[in-house]
RNA sequence: GUCACAGUGGCUCAGCUGGAUAGAGCAACGGUCUUCUAAACCGUAGGUCGUGAGUUCAAGUCUCACCUGUGACACCA
């Protein structure tokens, strides 16, 4: 429920002829420190018009304004502060979370309709590292979000499946690889062949012709070239598999680059047809002078097309196809200008569809301050973060609640859950450098400690042994209730606010924030002790497992019931 | 060189549309388990918010310049 309306409401009537009810809505805030109430709102911009001082137009306005809905409402220097009701406050709030249970905060911000999310994307026959981590986890949740809000996300992988490196791949498999290697640990040893082309070819440069001519035969449709791109492109899948199962995450579509082969020269000729594509140096390319970016090249000199020309093709197979309100792309932020190109030319071809295309950048990963690189063999396998994480749970469990049944799965959803929120709970566009121990760390704001929370939260409510009625009395009035209950009716704003910012750490920090104010509750309150207020301490345990649980399904994280 | 993004306590970061004494977590030090899971809680110490101007009643937040770091700058993706 929104409270802000009941101040707004009360200010209405004694500030309305200085302004008016939007302005009000805008100016109201939340003051940092709760002993300063639930809601401020500063008089500095009523001084001119009124003549007066701001700390007496609150103390007059204190004097005017009804102040019957609420516990109380000071002047405290040039702000009003407002203290609401808690006992109403918490009883409707309880109440509501209580009864929606995991549909609280669902919103229909979206009317259904389709929002295909680029993410993941890793390449075929190279190992998933700890950069499409971030591509593949932000999609994943941002993706929840917006099914929260009643979007329907389409989850789209696009695969690095075709382009040059196959020719150099093919020619590495010829030369020192073998069926056996590959079937045993295909992305090891096709990495290992490819990390070899790249040592040996500056030697031999005639290797980066024969590349080129087998990505030919590819391209032409040889017959030994297409079974050997189509087999790796399938041992790779069912590796990549293994970790997506890891992480939670499935797909709705893995049409990937070479999907859009026999599609690309539709692509051209229209581009031909609006007389966008010009020559310049021996390729064509599209001017983009006008929107003072670089041209974009649309095919190389030999005739072959790129990068660019084949996310034109898939923009507007996807526009085609989902008649989507937005097409994100999750992709690292080092791509911005491709993106801002690819928008520009849509909107040369006259798509009124082009603002839709939205670049969700993010940071870079780093190890020891260097760019990490397959090429040179420099990679931060995924795998084996995952692994770390899910052995050092293991060992916590056994350290900790040696008594715990089902081990293996808490320890996977515990050691997953730590590294998805590591990645998820700082902004986006940050850089990281990347620290084993920093994103297995299960104390202090991670993914385990808001598990934790949840989990203590579930051991109450089965201890009690009794069943949460979403229609009893839910009367709390103590300062750390407060803080949790003004957390709770907080949710759906929060959730808004992550998807306008397409930001799943605003989901990430009010979790740790909402965990923090339970484990202070938790560490001075006896829910277990029958005071008269047993039952509204049991609803406010259920209502922060609810929400906690909730947040984590947004992130992709799952909750353990014991840890 | 041009453009973009960033610069907050020893480290990693919060700080939403400018607002009341700048907040956490790690690390350090000191407390709290015979009672609901101590992966927790409480306390102490630690900051000229890169630098300098400007706009404003009010600037970590907006503008400009400079310094530092990172990234992108057509035939890779």
């Amino acid at each position: 429920m929104d409270f802000k309306q009941q101040v707004i409401t009360a200010l209405a009537p004694v500030v309305g002829q200085a302004v008016d009810e939007a302005t009000i809505n805008k100016l109201i805030e939340v003051p940092k420190n709760s002993s300063l109430g639930d809601y401020a709102f500063p008089t500095f911009i009523l001084a001119k018009t009124l003549h007066k001082a701001p700390q007496q137009i609150a103390v007059d306005l204190v004097a005017e304004i009804d102040q019957t809905p609420f516990e109380k409402v000071v002047a405290t220097g040039p702000y009003l502060n407002f203290f609401l009701n808690k006992a109403n406050f918490s009883q409707v709030t309880l109440q509501e979370v209580l009864t929606q249970k995991a549909h609280f905060g669902d919103q229909d911000l979206g009317d259904g309709a389709n929002v295909p999310i680029d993410m993941s994307s890793p390449n075929i026959a190279k190992p998933i590292s700890m950069g499409h981590l971030r591509s593949t986890v932000i999609g994943n949740s941002i993706a929840k979000i917006l099914a929260k809000t009643n979007y329907k996300p389409v989850k789209i992988n696009h695969l690095g499946d075709w382009g040059t490196q196959f020719g150099k791949l093919i020619v590495a498999y010829k030369k020192w690889g073998s069926e056996a290697e590959v079937k045993a640990d295909p992305i090891t040893n096709l990495l290992k062949y490819y990390v070899r082309f790249h040592q040996e070819d500056v030697a031999n440069p005639e290797l980066d012709d024969e590349a080129r001519e087998w990505f030919k035969r590819l391209e032409d449709g040889d017959e030994e070239a297409t079974k050997l791109w189509a087999w790796f492109r399938s041992e790779s899948l069912k590796e990549f598999e293994k970790i997506y199962d890891m992480l939670g995450v499935t797909f709705d579509s893995f049409n990937g680059e070479a999907f859009y082969n026999d599609k690309m020269a539709d692509t051209v000729n229209e581009l031909v047809e609006k007389q966008l594509l010009k020559e310049s140096q021996g390729a064509e390319i599209v001017d983009l002078s006008k929107y003072d970016l670089n041209p974009a090249l649309i095919r190389k000199s030999d005739g072959a097309t790129l990068y660019m020309t084949r996310d034109l093709c898939a923009a507007i197979y996807r526009k085609r196809t989902y008649h989507f309100a937005k097409s994100l792309y999750v992709v690292g932020n080092e791509q911005r200008e491709h993106f801002q190109q690819l928008k520009a030319i849509i909107k040369e071809m006259g798509y009124d569809w082009a603002d839709d295309i939205i670049h969700i950048p993010f940071g870079l990963i780093t190890e020891n301050g260097k760019k990490l690189s397959t090429r040179q063999g420099r990679v931060i396998l995924l795998e084996k973060v995952l692994n770390d994480a899910i052995d050092l749970a293991r060992q916590q469990i056994e350290a900790k609640n040696p008594t715990l049944a089902n081990k293996d799965e808490v320890a996977k959803q515990v050691g997953v859950g730590a590294v998805i929120f590591h990645d998820l709970k700082n902004d986006r566009l940050d850089n990281f450098d990347f620290n084993l121990e920093e994103v297995v760390r299960f104390e202090g704001e991670t993914g385990p400690y808001v598990q934790y929370t949840n989990a203590r939260a579930q051991s109450i409510l089965r201890k009690s042994g009794k069943t949460v009625d979403e229609n009893a009395s839910y009367v709390l009035e103590d300062d750390e209730a407060w803080e949790i209950l003004k957390q709770l009716n907080d949710y759906p704003n929060v959730i808004q606010r992550a998807l306008r910012e397409y930001e799943p750490s605003v989901i990430a920090k009010y979790s740790l924030h909402l965990a923090k104010s339970f484990n202070k509750y938790y560490a001075h309150t006896r829910i277990l002790e029958d005071d008269g207020m047993m039952m509204a301490k049991l609803g406010l345990v259920k209502a922060v497992s609810l929400v906690l649980e909730n947040a984590l399904s947004l992130l992709g994280v799952t909750s353990p019931e014991e840890m």
